[in-house]
DNA sequence: CCTTGCTGTGACATAATCGTAACATTGATG
DNA sequence: CATCAATGTTACGATTATGTCACAGCAAGG
């Protein structure tokens, strides 16, 4: 599954390099030119990371980052900095913007694709949601990728996993297919949504007796159930 | 029960960056300026992880790693070590020094807490401190930087080495291929994941029968596996 | 200087997985 | 109970991840 990556920069020569390099780096890119486009796009699509000029027209870089932080759906993506004045630094990496990284202009593209891969290392190691989740004959264990029932491990492939992950994760709740597209498959709206049906059966076959965890709920989406 | 962090820096900006970032992140945090406080300190109060500045007055950055590293009751605990150039990083992480993880300066906050976060979580799993990791017919003699199967001993260069080690110290969890390359390859480059399929190849040949407790997890890595 | 072993990369082969379409079944509604 | 929409089920071609191999660069050591 690849990765998104947001770029935010007015000057088009500056975008088309990383755009570039990025792609060719194999992530998925997406750009915005001014600071409206950047916040809606970030909220939108939810990249797994964004790379934002200091200097923007309309909504300034420094505005976007803090307000990004402040919506608790954008807070925790890494943002890196581009800058022209070494003096910045302090003040984009510190509290007041909370930046992760900074590269100054001009930048060298290796180098910037350099710390994209090092932040998105990062950034995935943190994994401050639960490790493990477990509801009756049913677990689930995210570092070591592994579901279980009745203590027998349950081979599912990378998509089936973070949709049981997901869904166990919001035990309860109903999530619709928009959802679920959105949060498996990392907003790749080009796919159907009965893709999340097929899905949804192979799960259930390959959990056996726990798939009756797994509750349809005609017109709205799937469910873990609860009780 | 709250864990304690010893931060040493003689910039007091830059201790306070990191004190109020590791205390809204939940840590207590305790502060020296120079080498022979923080070495007071550590003794005295025995933190669950020190970040510690290269440059200090008096007694130096590394000087005060290598002291900590002797001394038993100090040389379990992780030490993240704050950094200024790219250059330092193989002394500070090798044998020499023996630090666990390093951040560049200037830094931003939000990746290291999360280093710190890691650091405590590895450290909890305390398996990565054992000289010796066995497993079924498999033992790996870290020291001695010696594998061998049923007894036998397997010739292993030393990429493969680490990469089995870094495995295995990690038994059961799903490594992705970004994160082995930082772990075996040491530092942040712009190396091929693919590399590390080809290693893992030729590991596996090497391992013979032991090859089994590798497991690919398609999408995501690989795993030594655990049962 | 040559030799040797190690490494990273690209090319190709193979197998697993994915998304879709088509058809079957179910459930709601009047 | 007839109808329609939503969901379950199945099969299959396309896509993608991984295994495998060969090769060229390079460093270490003779």
């Amino acid at each position: 599954m690849k990765q998104k990556i947001l770029v935010v920069d007015d000057e088009p020569d500056a975008v088309e390099l990383l755009e570039i390099n990025l792609r060719s780096a194999g992530y998925e890119v997406v750009s915005a030119s001014d600071g409206e486009e950047a916040l809606k796009k970030a909220r939108m699509l939810l990249p797994d990371l964004i790379v934002l000029d200091l200097m923007l027209p309309e909504v300034d870089g420094t505005e976007v980052c803090k307000i990004l932080r402040r919506d608790v759906k954008t807070s925790g993506i890494p943002i890196i900095m581009l800058t022209a004045k070494a003096g910045e630094i302090d003040r984009v990496l510190g509290l007041e913007l909370g930046a992760d990284d900074y590269v100054t202009k001009p930048f060298s593209p290796r180098e910037l694709v350099l710390r994209v891969k090092r932040l998105l290392r990062v950034a995935q190691q943190d994994e401050t949601k639960s490790d493990r989740i477990e509801w009756k004959e049913l677990a689930v264990d995210i570092p070591r990728h592994q579901a279980t029932v009745k203590g027998k491990s349950v081979d599912l492939t990378a998509t089936e996993f973070k949709l049981l992950t997901v869904l166990a994760q919001r035990r309860g709740r109903v999530q619709s297919r928009e959802q679920l597209l959105h949060d498996v498959w990392q907003y790749d709206n080009l796919i159907d949504t009965r893709t999340v049906d097929t899905h949804m059966r192979r799960l259930r076959e390959k959990l056996g007796s726990a798939a009756k965890y797994l509750d349809t709920v005609r017109g709205v989406g799937y469910r873990f159930v609860e009780d």
